[in-house]
RNA sequence: GCCGUCGUAGCUCAGCGGUAGAGCAACGCACUCGUAAUGCGUAGGUCGGAGGUUCGAUUCCUCUCGACGGCACCA
């Protein structure tokens, strides 16, 4: 019998028959192996555990433990769902759209006449365990493309009719059968429905058919399977966990910001969160002070002129809010930049002069989609730390550099990683060909130069300028652009910005657009999950606490408050005749930093006992160390 | 904007055709207390808003506002 050469990942190589499958590989190297594997690699294809091995090939077994495994799983998963839907509610009243996997999970996109809503979850989820325990072989099956038609022609599919219409002439069309159901697939899946063992169903919401908003609105249930009970339990507890990080709840329990239905999307700032807030703008600005930048300060509503000029009455109207005032027709600001436009043209500007860092913490309106909103991450009016650098063509590299160092240093302060992308020219965009080249050669030399691996995101450049984007990952690994530099050869153009060169001529600057927190309020919600509300000393609204142990301490207490107070410490005094035990937790509830007890012994030695939310009771302190404590800790911003 | 879910006391939630209830918080009193909840008492709500059905609506229906989960959008 004709031989084919498998090559194992360990290098070694076997001789199996020809036509062997993965299945038979599997059982070859050992039982348990044949056991645990639920498909293959083949030259780094997953495949069926049933595929035929026909050449010589490099082969791995996938078993459920690995990341491929984990696909194979979820895959499978999704189908036995929709497989579970048409036994509940018909074979012909449920119509199925794509059922992918996704980062933790997977979804079916479905039609169905009836709408499903949380409570129906558990049903499925039953009839999916009963599937389960069936058993079913999962069997693929390639077949021509007019095969395929009939086949789903009579199964009454039109959804997945129009997906076979658009598969390319040529390709192979396969689909998966499983008991009674069948399903237009690419595969590939797991062996049999024994081998799921843990799901979850998470959620249903509505999808537009192939992400397309003139398409109909589908039903999408979305849901999670891992290997085991335990891992499924732990992702599930991940979850809950995320939840009691949630910027809103903890904003609301730290009382750090509000919203009302009088402005939907526009956050109010509390005491705690308004402190917040200034630190991290004061921080950014001593920074700024040092490396050049000047702040201005522009008004937030301009003639509609104005924007008509600069192309955001062409490019941006939809996202903006207009009004009229004596027959004059104003916007509110959605962006900072032609405000600085107008500084910068108020006076001749010499080569000398340039660079202009021009910085304004700007608040900016934009009317995002209702349904759009979210929390502090997605607002309709926020603060950007939105910077406009005007400099020469030949200072364009230095600038940007400078931009990318202090972008570095203050996200290292709060310990985030981040990846940078370079995005290029939008369909919708105003400026000729060669600038925009021009432009995004620029950017894309310093990237290369810095030696900093970027990702291209084609098209999805500013309507006057390609852009780097600085990506954060977030303490729970979600993504969230922020900083951000955007180059600019237009705005001077429409504003007709000069500056005077060495021999009188008057030659255009160009334009960077720079920010590093992005939107502050956005940063806000950002790090308020980052740092699960337990801020470093540094932004802690309320640094330390005195809670005097008895009423007979009150006075003592009172003396060290205002010390530290007048140490620039921000403290408070919890004087209520509650039992320390009850003060303690509501600080820690709180998330206060620094603790400070006091009783007989502190009162009689001058010292505070001083309790960490974080480390516990941290013994006696005098105030004066106390005092040199905290502040070497605020200076040191980056530790926790 | 679209699909779905939800709006009840400051917060978290129960009630769901016969005009509202708990815990925590607040306030008062007592306790004067040593590292995550002392006890007792008091007060607090046009049940998001507007219509409608009904003898009667927080409860059912319609519209509307807002929030949430997604989709689409994200200059």
């Amino acid at each position: 019998m004709e031989q084919v050469q498998i090559k194992l990942p360990d290098r070694s190589v076997k001789l199996l028959g020809k036509g062997a499958t993965v299945a038979d590989l599997a059982a070859s190297i050992s039982m348990s192996l044949k056991k645990s594997a639920v498909g293959g690699k083949v030259n780094d294809v997953l495949v069926d555990l049933d595929t035929p091995l026909k050449e010589n090939a490099s082969v791995q077994i996938i078993t459920l433990d690995s990341p491929e495994g984990l696909h194979l799983l979820r895959h499978s998963t999704a189908h036995l769902m929709a497989q579970a839907l048409k036994r509940i509610y018909g074979a012909d009243q449920v119509s199925l759209g794509v059922g992918p996997v996704t980062a933790d999970g997977f979804y079916y996109d479905i039609d169905l006449p009836v709408t499903l809503s949380p409570a129906d979850l558990p049903a499925i989820e039953r009839t999916m365990l009963q599937i389960m325990q069936e058993n079913l072989v999962i069997r693929r099956q390639t077949l021509p493309r007019a095969e395929a038609v009939r086949l789903f022609e009579r199964i009454g599919d039109p959804l997945k009719l129009e997906l076979i219409r658009d598969l390319p002439e040529d390709a192979v069309i396969s689909v998966y059968h499983q008991g009674e159901f069948t399903d237009l697939c690419r595969g590939p899946h797991l062996p049999s429905t024994g081998f799921i063992k843990a799901f979850k169903l998470l959620s249903v919401a509505g999808a537009y058919w192939r992400g397309d908003a003139s398409n109909k609105m589908l039903q999408r249930i979305y849901g999670t399977a891992f290997p085991n009970v335990q891992q499924l339990e732990e992702h599930l507890h991940l979850l809950e966990e995320a939840k009691k990080r949630d910027h809103r709840k903890l904003g609301k329990e730290l009382e750090l910001f509000m919203f009302s239905e009088e402005a939907p999307g526009m956050p109010f700032y509390l005491p705690k969160g308004a402190l917040l807030r200034s630190e991290l703008e004061s921080y950014e600005r001593r920074l700024q002070q040092a490396r050049g930048y000047q702040e201005v300060r522009t008004p937030l509503l301009m003639n509609r002129q104005l924007w008509e000029r600069s192309g955001h009455y062409d490019h941006y109207r939809d996202n903006m809010y207009f009004s009229e005032v004596d027959g004059v027709a104003y916007a509110l600001k959605p962006m900072n930049c032609p405000g600085h436009m107008l500084i910068y043209g108020n006076k001749l500007r010499s080569y000398r002069d340039l660079p202009i860092r021009m910085a304004e913490n700007g608040q900016v309106h934009r009317h995002e989609l209702s349904g759009a909103l979210n929390g502090m991450l997605r607002v309709r009016t926020f603060t950007q730390d939105d910077t406009h650098i005007f400099c020469r063509p030949d200072q364009i590299e230095a600038e940007i550099v400078g931009i990318i160092e202090l972008i570095r240093e203050m996200y290292a302060t709060f310990g985030f990683s981040y990846n940078m992308e370079l995005s290029t020219r939008p369909d919708d965009s105003m400026g000729s060909d060669e600038l925009w080249e021009q432009a995004e050669n620029a950017l894309k030399s310093v990237l290369e130069s810095l030696n900093i691996p970027y990702r291209l995101n084609e098209g999805d450049g500013a309507f006057y300028g390609p852009k780097i984007d600085f990506h954060i990952q977030d303490s729970l690994k979600r993504s969230w652009q922020c900083a951000t530099i955007q180059l600019d050869f237009q705005f001077p153009e429409k504003f007709d910005l000069t500056y005077v060169n060495e021999s009188n001529q008057k030659l255009r600057p160009v334009v960077i657009h720079r920010a590093v927190y992005g939107s502050i309020d956005r940063f806000i919600g950002m790090i308020t999950e980052h740092y699960g509300g337990a801020f470093p000393l540094w932004l802690a609204p309320t640094q330390a606490i005195v809670l005097p142990i008895a009423a007979a301490h009150v006075a003592y207490a009172k003396q060290v408050e205002s010390e530290l107070q007048a140490a620039g410490i921000r403290v408070e005094l919890d004087d209520r005749s509650e039992k320390i035990g009850y003060k303690i937790r509501e600080a820690q509830l709180q998330k206060i930093p620094y603790m400070l007890i006091i009783g007989d012994q502190e009162m009689q030695s001058g010292s505070v006992s001083v309790r960490s939310r974080s480390a516990g009771d941290l013994g006696t302190l005098s105030l004066a160390s106390l005092k040199e404590r905290l502040r070497t800790e605020m200076a040191d911003k980056a530790s926790k």
